[in-house]
DNA sequence: TGACAGAGTCACCAGGTGGTGACAATGTCC
DNA sequence: GGACATTGTCACCACCTGGTGACTCTGTCA
């Protein structure tokens, strides 16, 4: 063998992400992973103490989130009303989620297992999303009949749990989640809702 | 022991209910059935088969899915307006969701798996929907500028993911999910969100 | 009373899991 | 060269899983 321990550790990693895309969590074993990057799984327990530090690790490597900038699509600076802004940004939303599978994965994850990762990888987000939402031009304050955080949680919600749900459906209420169609119609379905809330005009 | 075979079977049925409630499809299996139910696993092959046709069984008693009527609240004729309509079938999904947790973990599963039984329970929902759809006062038609279908898809897929999520996370873009206050946020935004893209005046 | 089918019990199997201790191979430094 | 720590290999452990064969018990019916 090659006797190379940095080596060895990104192979396990890498062996992590890898099982992840594929199997999500529900395969996510030590010896699933030693079976899969090749290693020994006694390498596991001596490089990264377990498991759990092991998965740790990976998720402090990061990478799997869209950042603010990918998420908006386009600078910041041109997206100066505040409709456009939501508008950009929940297209962006599903544009990132869709092209993540690993993210998908982990976020399948979350939905049924609460521990301290779990915690902390929502933590991270939900932060992303209230600095996303202190960005906004003019801010989205609520005032006596809308609420604009509500709304966007709403459809942000709406498009990640339709693009979770792809995985294993091919239709929802009769729109077709394999087909490219489909999403252009909930993309512009989410463009008119956030613009007939905040300004009162459909599309 | 008793040796009331319709007993046993029940006994055996009603354990797959609270296990499904209490550990969701992470725990299910023959063991922890027979566990559960105290009863012995091999029972459970004589009088079902297995698993699976266990499982089965249990979907074909069904229950778990709220009704027409329950998702309506109100008589279907009291709302004869479109977006009275709309509105009213969302809060209720939201409302018949939220006191359904074996519903929910339902859902919860058929989000990463995918077998002859959790397409069934998805097509029998989806026929449903369909058919709540087709009872709309005038149709949820689109035209160039709205799609009502993609639009109540997405806010039904928001209020299910948030339902679900509420288990793992306390809460989302800063909205409380464990408030009832936090629900009545969402369940205001939805119905805003539904009356401005239809009518085009929100709330 | 005795035969018999149905209901329930028990012991076992192969295979998989997480986890560990003991050992062999390899490179490094004196 | 020899000492030594590191890296990798292998065999093993207890435990749990799905699944089955062989047994005993019990109620029913002739």
């Amino acid at each position: 063998m090659e006797r190379d321990s940095e080596k060895t550790r990104t192979r396990i990693l890498e062996a992590v992400g890898g099982l992840l895309a594929r199997k999500g969590f529900a395969g996510m074993g030590v010896n699933a992973i030693a079976r899969a990057s090749g290693v020994d799984k006694v390498l596991i327990y001596r490089y990264f103490g377990g498991l759990r530090e092991l998965l740790r690790e990976y998720a402090a490597r990061g990478g799997f989130w869209p950042t603010i900038a990918e998420l908006a699509g386009k600078p910041l600076a041109a997206l100066g009303d505040p409709v456009d802004f939501a508008a950009a940004l929940l297209a962006g939303h599903l544009r990132e989620l869709r092209r993540r599978p690993i993210t998908q994965e982990i976020m399948r994850w979350e939905l049924h297992e609460r521990n301290e990762l779990t915690d902390e990888l929502a933590r991270f987000r939900e932060q992303q999303g209230i600095e996303i939402l202190g960005l906004a031009p003019g801010g989205f304050e609520a005032d006596g009949t809308r609420d604009p955080v509500a709304a966007a949680a709403l459809i942000q919600a709406g498009l990640t749990y339709l693009v979770l749900r792809a995985k294993t459906a091919d239709v929802y209420l009769g729109i077709d989640l394999r087909d490219e169609a489909g999403w252009g119609r909930l993309t512009r379905a989410a463009e008119g809702l956030v613009r007939a809330y905040l300004k009162g005009v459909p599309s």
